[in-house]
Formats: C-alpha cells, structure tokens, sequence
DNA sequence: TTTTAACTGGACAAGCATGTCTTTTTATGA
DNA sequence: TCATAAAAAGACATGCTTGTCCAGTTAAAA
C-alpha cells in the first residue's frame, strides 16, 4: 500500500523546512537536520529537484538552495513526479498487464476513478498546505492555499 | 503507487487459475506455467496461502494443491493478507509519521476514506470476480459473485 | 518395502530503492 | 589570483523484495 515513495515524503518534508521563511539559501546540510533526512542522500534528491524546476540551487561560497517558486504554486504532484522522474504508470490494482477499459478486470472502473482522485488532491494540495501542518503544532485553524481544496475537514 | 504487491498479484492470477475447475489437486508446475508465475517463487507463496486456511496442500505421490474454499467465498484481501503475512499498517500518504486524525496532514482525511474504499473493494471482490475476468476473453456481461459489488461500470 | 512424485524448508543470488563517501566543479570574498 | 565554501557527480554500500536451487520429508502405488 505504497503509493509515494519513501524519496517522495523525503523532499516534500524537506522542502516544507525549505519554504519556511527567507530570501536566503539554506544549505544541503541544514535542510537534512531540520527535516530529518540523510544529508548525502538528501543532495541527490535536491538535484532532482533542481532540474524539475523547484528549486534553485547555488553553488561555490554563500551557495545554497532556494525554492524557484512560492510554496503556494508547488503542488505535491509536482514533487513527486521529479522525484520519480516523470507521471506514474496506470498500472492494474491487480497487476495484470492486459487490463485496460476494453478489458476491464474486476476493480478496474474503481480503480482508475481511485486513481484519479488520488492525482487530483495532489495537485491541489502545495507545499504551503504542508507548511501549515508543519507550523501549527496543536490547535489553529491554519491557512490553505489559494486553490480549490478537497480537504475539509469531512 | 504500488497498493498490491508483485507477489500478492502473483497469488491472485495463481489462485484464478487453480479455481478453473475439478476437485483434483493441481501441482505447483502446472499452476506455474498456467499462470506465468516463476514455479520455485510459486511454491513459497502457495506455503502462505496454505498457512492462512486460503489453499489445501497435499504433499507426496498425487499431492497438489487444492482450493479450501469456493473461489466466491475467498476475498482479494484475504489473499494479500495472506501473502504480506497481515493487515497494511494505515500509513500517511505523504509519510509523515506523527500524522494523526488529531494532527492531520493536508490529505489525511481524503486518504483515510480513500485508503476505506480500497480496502472495502478488496474485500468485495472475490476470486470468482478475477476468474469470470480470465474466462470471458472479449463479451460477455459477466457473473458477478454474490457480494454486493461496487465495481459497476461506473 | 521400495520407488516415485510431490510439497517443504533453508540457503543463496539478483535487482532495485535507499543510503554513504569522495572527488570535482563552481562561485565568492579577500 | 588564491583560499574557502558550497553543490555536483559518480562510485560504492546496504537492505528488502523477488527469484532460484537443492536436499529433506511425506505419501501413494506397485
């Protein structure tokens, strides 16, 4: 019952510490202490995320990384597909390779509306939501961003 | 977005083909080759789906393997719990281990009730499901298993 | 009782995601 | 220009899932 990788929940805690505030580049090295995450192993994923567009990163003396953009227009779908290095596969729940519409195994229609659901909260949910759930550590009703949302309190 | 594992769909296309038909016993080469499961990984899941009560084995001259159960009476669920060895523990979809219904991360609600209606259709669907999917090889509006059902064509 | 045919169980190998280490490249400030 | 500080890059290590192999155990039939 995977469904973002472990990689994945890596960079989006450690660019929820990255949007917390500043101008400023932080480094490799404080991102990794502050969100948990292998230094080393966080590098790499930073990288991924530079060439996705996310962040910018600095190198040589005062370098650093810096968000490219506002946490409010970095959606976790965004994440996640530089992280894995493009969109995931509509695989079968079942796992079997010739299930498609024409051919539709027993939870096919459940799942690809499933499927569907699950891409669209990410895309609606940006690192500034996480951000509020990072900050806030009781009570608050936080802010959410400025999108459509589908997380009420339900 | 890995929700089954290789090896729980492995059991699941084994399982479909030994409730094809008869009473007598198949052997592990047979459901292997029907299946296109390697036969030695076959085996070892054949031992859990045994553990669990899924599967009757029956070793010596004219051993083989032999459904426990009618196939409509054997969910998916069951046989991924059989397979993992237990239940999915609830994990946050975005990994954050202190995500709680008290805490909530920005998807916990949408991937609770998410994480529900999998796990309901699992459970809903049976190996009769799976083994109408196999049989039918175009048409055919097929069987459905006496559980109620929420894969419609929706 | 012996032979044969099947599952059982344990050790082992391969592949992939995860994690680490070291060297190289780049940019800043003195 | 030179020293320094940071990311970039690539090789290397680890762990888990998947997959293989082989000797052991069991049961039926001759």
């Amino acid at each position: 019952m995977v469904v973002l990788s472990n990689s994945t929940g890596y960079a989006i805690r450690a660019l929820a510490c990255l949007s917390g505030l500043g101008c400023e580049p932080k480094f490799v090295r404080d991102i990794a202490k502050c969100s948990g995450v292998p230094a080393p192993y966080l590098a790499k994923l930073v990288q991924r995320l530079a060439e996705a567009g996310i962040v910018n990163s600095k190198r040589g003396y005062r370098g650093g990384i810096i968000l490219a953009r506002k946490p409010d227009e970095i959606s976790l779908l965004e994440i996640d597909e530089a992280v894995e290095g493009g969109a995931h596969p509509d695989r079968c729940l079942l796992g079997m390779d010739d299930c498609s519409d024409a051919r539709a195994c027993p939870t096919h229609a459940f799942w690809k509306k499933t499927r569907a659901d699950i891409r669209k909260t990410l895309l609606d949910t940006t690192l500034a939501d996480v951000l509020a759930f990072e900050t806030k550590k009781q009570a608050a009703t936080g802010s959410r961003s400025k999108k459509p949302s589908t997380k009420k309190p339900l």
